[in-house]
DNA sequence: AGCAGAACGGAAGACTATGTTCCACAGCTA
DNA sequence: TAGCTGTGGAACATAGTCTTCCGTTCTGCT
């Protein structure tokens, strides 16, 4: 049986019947369930995506070669996001703190470290994967610094704070994901009020360095 | 043949030697190394804390009757400090806002939600646990309404939002376990900023409920 | 000195979970 | 109708892990 595939972005109205289009509809269906199956749990068996999709499991196999290839496209399709959203945020020229701060909602929105962060670990980096991370990195750092420099950010905080920031939102699991997004929009909008504090004293302690969060792309 | 146990608290100087003393040297030795091999990895082998206390795997199973067993002791005794710190803080009787912080501030420290949250769903619950997990409860929350009635907390927020920062402080990982430590105390510190912003609006969406933070206790 | 038994190390056993392969089959297409 | 693509799901292989078990070491007491 065939899902009609809920959420997920339409490409183009392919024939709503035909054996190409059903599946051309299960490629979507497929990684609709592998990330909702993989955010949910990085570990979580391959089985469970295919019941998630509601194909066997010899749909997935024709698609990938192994598990790893799908992690390895949903973390792909992650950081693509990370960069776009973070490209987006720098083209804004008005309030670098709003930017800033729309970049954060819509990353954290959009679940983005689920998908890169937390699935990393769970199959072995590519060369490839290895540089889009670091442009996502270097994206996210420009954007960090210029609400910096614009004297809008408590002093003291650096990108990789904002790394564990990420971090900690993604590790926020309620019910459905709907009420984990609301709730973790509740507690980036706290986060997002104490980084503005820009006369509090600079948080305690040394900070993150970008090494600290960085290894975990090969560590696990 | 017996190891030389490394590190481990000595409680009382007692006889150097004695195969009693040995043993009962790695009782600590055995906790400890449980503490810190399922703090950084709920789903550790028992192998690994073997390795780790630098005994065998008989030694775990002279003292407890199975994974789960020992998994218990380590959530109750997570438990019962956190009970220790919330009564502490209800008998300051002079900041009721330095009380919640300073409650927070060592619930962090001492690492007890990687003890009680994280390890729950690991092995099936008590009912003695279980009165004890409600107890915790009860207090933390009698030491945030305090706050709250004396005025020094934002609008809007609740218990529930401090458990979920626990949480999200709790999946804070980093090299080792003094860094971590670091790191969380600098985190915690800017939230405990934004929960002191009395005058601010209070955080957006709806506040999580008791049921949403409790129910983890069962799932997974 | 010598023995009983506590405490232990670690290999072997018994299972479970999971990634991957394989094959028979259905439905479109020509 | 023949053939090919796409599929379901059982079967297989394997790795990981909990638990048991047995031989060994060392202590404490007689």
């Amino acid at each position: 049986m065939f899902h009609s595939y809920s959420g997920g972005m339409e490409t183009t109205p392919a024939p709503m019947s035909g054996r190409k289009a059903q599946a051309a509809r299960n490629d979507q269906v497929i990684l609709e369930a592998a990330r909702a199956v993989f955010v949910a749990d990085p570990d979580a068996p391959i089985s469970a995506v295919a019941e998630r999709a509601g194909v066997g499991i010899s749909a997935l196999y024709r698609r990938y070669a192994g598990k790893e290839d799908l992690l390895r496209k949903l973390c792909s399709d992650g950081l693509r996001t990370y960069i776009a959203e973070a490209e987006a945020a720098l083209s804004d020229q008005d309030d670098p703190w709003e930017a800033l701060a729309g970049f954060m909602r819509r990353v954290v929105d959009a679940d983005v470290h689920s998908l890169t962060i937390n699935l990393a670990g769970t199959f072995t980096p590519t060369e490839e994967l290895g540089r889009e991370a670091a442009r996502a990195g270097g994206l996210a750092e420009q954007v960090f610094d210029r609400a910096v420099q614009a004297g809008a950010v408590r002093p003291g905080l650096n990108t990789s704070d904002m790394s564990l920031i990420f971090d900690q939102l993604a590790a926020l699991h309620l019910g459905d994901e709907e009420r984990t997004a609301q709730i973790r929009r509740r507690h980036l909008a706290l986060m997002l009020d104490a980084l503005r504090l820009t006369s509090a004293p600079p948080p305690p302690g040394p900070p993150p360095t970008a090494e600290e969060v960085t290894r975990r792309w090969t560590a696990r």
